[in-house]
DNA sequence: CGTATAGTTGATTTGGCTCAACATCGGTGG
DNA sequence: CCACCGATGTTGAGCCAAATCAACTATACG
């Protein structure tokens, strides 16, 4: 059963940049919403933002506290989680370079309604909500564009509530595992690499079920030949047959 | 343990107005994205938009279909709703007067992932997803509007995930009822009313869970007088001791 | 007033949770 | 470089919340 360990992860690979100018100013500048911006105004928006360097397992905000701040992933990748009552966690979702997490909303009297954990070590560029939404007043297409970004994410939302209401705990494991490899993923010898570490616990935190119900799921996946793990990395091996696990 | 079954509600109350020119300008004007915009130029917006009356039960559109348009709701209410794979209805959100749902996209290459029913007799009123862009792009102020209302629906639905994921089903009842209640309800002298038919089954859907569990739920709290329901209507009782059934 | 639809309630089954013991991994210090 | 150890993952056994199946009752509506 068991198959020699070749991790297909150079660890060198997941090594966080720093938030360098150049870095920054490609990372606006590739942003959806910024995409019709000028170099120069591009130059502007940069001098809005600061950044930050964070740590493996680093929380940026946690849920409850005051917000008043937007966040853009510059580099490496960061999971929002939200506690029930008696500690546990459920993983909202996995974020990548390019993409916002925070609030939106101005004049900050709202609280943030996740917890905000660098998932690897990351550079996270911070601006004020308000001076966002100045923003995008001055820039209506750049609205649209965080609008399409919004609804896309509610659809995902609506989409997870579906089967949290009318899908096996299995069904969701391998709905969660393919939607994290066409996010996430590289494709490679071996399959469709995701390059994140990804414990049972957070797998269980996206699916709604337990760490123990988690592993059964991938020991019987891995058995079957559609993915394999290692503590830092999964690989999609059958993409397909994966997918007939999913009846969408 | 039965009480006379004396309806807080007069039926006429809930008879559909017709999308008079009138009512349909007073929709536009109060609108929280059209707010600031004056009164002629709601009358150039009012002109973009056609209208339709939906009656009880009537799908307005089918998850799947080719998605061009967005609806906003002159009169009345809609609800949304996917299905599993082997019929099984979950039930996505309710809205109201004035929400808007279908299609934000341009240029109509998508599909509409939920099926929208008018609850009760409803006036639609209907625009071109591409118009709609435009008015938006017009009014920098209404896309920033229009952004509010999507991270709120956002917040929502990641709300339900939690529960979903980390509830019991007698927490998720009384947490929908009370969502309702927020939404939908008017005080009343036994409570808050919530004047819509909300069957078992509906809000088995909305609660992942099936008619059977909610009926005997809803059985419990009736007994331990939190609410009181007829077929058309539910009034909470007590909100307070509701509140108690979610822990948050 | 009769019939179809919706709701209730009970009995039984079951998917997944909990609790528990053990295995494996990978980072750390000797 | 290897041995150790805490953290993470795996596997088994038993249990429980909620699903399913089924019989029955209440309600609305023609």
């Amino acid at each position: 059963m068991k198959s020699p360990r070749k991790t297909p992860l150079k660890l060198e690979d997941v090594k966080a940049e720093s938030c360098t100018f150049d870095s920054r100013m490609k990372i606006l500048h590739d942003l959806p919403f910024f995409k019709k911006i000028s170099r120069e105004e591009i130059h502007n928006v940069n001098n809005v933002f600061s950044d930050t360097k964070c740590n493996i397992d680093e929380v940026i905000y946690r849920e409850g506290e005051r917000s008043t701040r937007l966040y853009v992933i510059a580099s490496g990748s960061v999971k929002l989680i939200k506690q029930n009552f008696d500690g546990k966690e459920v993983l909202i979702d996995i974020l990548k370079q390019g993409e916002f997490f925070g609030n939106l909303d101005p004049f900050g009297e709202t609280f943030y309604d996740e917890t905000a954990i660098a998932q690897v070590s990351s550079c996270i560029m911070i601006i004020n909500s308000e001076q966002f939404r100045t923003i995008l007043e001055k820039y209506p297409a750049a609205s649209l564009k965080v609008l399409d970004i919004m609804s896309k994410r509610l659809r995902e939302a609506q989409e997870m509530i579906k089967l949290l209401s009318a899908y096996s705990v299995e069904n969701r494991v391998a709905y969660t595992i393919l939607k994290l490899g066409e996010k996430l993923g590289n494709p490679n010898k071996l399959g469709l690499l995701i390059q994140i570490p990804l414990s049972r616990y957070d797998i269980a935190g996206m699916t709604g079920t337990t760490p123990e119900t988690t592993s059964r799921i991938i020991s019987k996946f891995k058995e079957e030949g559609l993915i394999s793990t290692g503590r830092k990395w999964t690989v999609i091996k059958n993409i397909n047959r994966l997918k007939e696990k999913v009846k969408i």
